[in-house]
DNA sequence: GAGTGGTCTAGACCACGAC
DNA sequence: TCGTGGTCTAGACCACTCG
């Protein structure tokens, strides 16, 4: 008996073709053998084989082309994945408890720059939630929100105090397309008191806008306390 | 005759359940037909329905459950894809001509946070480059490199004047593994001199280190000049 | 138990593109 | 030109899981 599952079918396939890359059996910029050989080899169909073969050409490990064959790529992987968290699975994830503190609740025509990412032609007024996300009391990060509440049916029921506008999103409001910038900023005095932190240190931001079907929904800025990091394995 | 490319098969189908998705036709969390069902509606086999389901389940549209049928999942994608470029695509993309400076080259043994980073029981002496990548002959990047060579062959052909350390690696080091960190820094004296921006910008830093069979190829940590900014949709 | 998706097969035809 | 991967089919069996 194995400690790891076994997997049976096309899996197995990739797992052995995957084996061989990793050994170097299969060496970078090297022709493997055809869907046909390999099929003969392993004793199956050669849509089976296509199958495994197509996963690992879209892990990144293999460059296929008709009639040129199948290839290992020279150098694997160039994608990274990043999850983008609900921030209370992100702290309690890291052993916190989680509490947010709601700073200020309006509705007001938002920045040109936050009309810009939204692609909002005209000045309309939006829900501006700011949040303080804490991890066991202490401050995780600082949530600058714009919501166009004619696209968000239900919101009259949203409690902002209740559940953080981050988390009540994810949960009822459905998109279909999102944008996301990564950045740092210095932190200006008044980001430094809600933070808890020295006046000018860096801090990583990310931006977010989202879309359902080319409406906007909501765009929202993260300010996260100095020395956070994303982190992402590839 | 249409502007835009037709797919036949079944992307024709993912497109058509795909265009369901947007509209609204199939709303968020409810149940769509079962593969013997649509596979009749759209006139083919049920293993090419199966095709374009699986594809959009993979990219995050539909949950697939036995039994349970296939649901439309209410917050399609908790993903972003962050395509990690070398420096000079990167800068050329932008529309800049590219160069780079090689700030020091030396054999040394490194600090602990690398040797920990690259899982480096012993202290070994690795190749240490420091490069700056310009843009336009603008700073854009300050990269800081530790190299094992002992992993890399034909790391004696290479001239880091010619080539910057980046390129040569991409494009003649296999890799399996790797992890990022993305973080932000304030730029200290001697960085913001090399950037040629102010002492305490905050500068995105990214930092990488990858492996080939569990082996120790090399760590970079990468410092953005300021306001530059990581991108991605999803 | 029974319905659903997951997968395999054997064969076929097609589209691309290196030669 | 013609070998290669891309895809489709029709049918079959299996694995999971809801009721």
């Amino acid at each position: 008996m194995r400690s790891d599952a076994a997997p049976a079918g096309w899996q197995a396939i990739r797992d052995a073709a995957l084996e061989r890359l990793r050994s170097g059996a299969w060496a970078p910029g090297e022709l493997i053998p055809n869907e046909a050989e390999l099929a003969a080899e392993f004793g199956c169909a050669r849509a089976t084989v296509n199958r495994a073969l197509r996963d690992l050409a879209e892990a990144g490990w293999l460059d296929r082309r008709r009639r040129a064959g199948t290839r290992v790529v020279p150098h694997p992987v160039r994608k990274a994945t990043l999850t983008i968290p609900v921030i209370r699975h992100e702290v309690e994830a890291g052993g916190a408890r989680y509490s947010h503190r709601l700073l200020s609740i309006a509705r007001a025509v938002p920045p040109a720059a936050v009309r810009a990412a939204l692609g909002l032609p005209c000045a309309r007024r939006l829900l501006h939630l700011v949040t303080l996300h804490l991890a066991d009391a202490v401050p995780h990060a600082h949530e600058d929100r714009w919501i166009d509440t004619d696209a968000v049916p239900g919101i009259d029921g949203f409690d902002p105090e209740a559940v953080s506008a981050n988390e009540w999103l994810v949960g009822r409001v459905p998109y279909t397309e999102g944008r996301l910038v990564l950045g740092a900023e210095v932190a200006a005095p008044e980001m430094a008191r809600h933070l808890g932190c020295p006046e000018g240190a860096a801090l990583l931001t990310l931006e977010r806008s989202t879309f359902l079907h080319d409406r906007a929904i909501t765009w929202v800025r993260l300010c996260h306390a100095p020395g956070h990091r994303l982190t992402t394995s590839f």
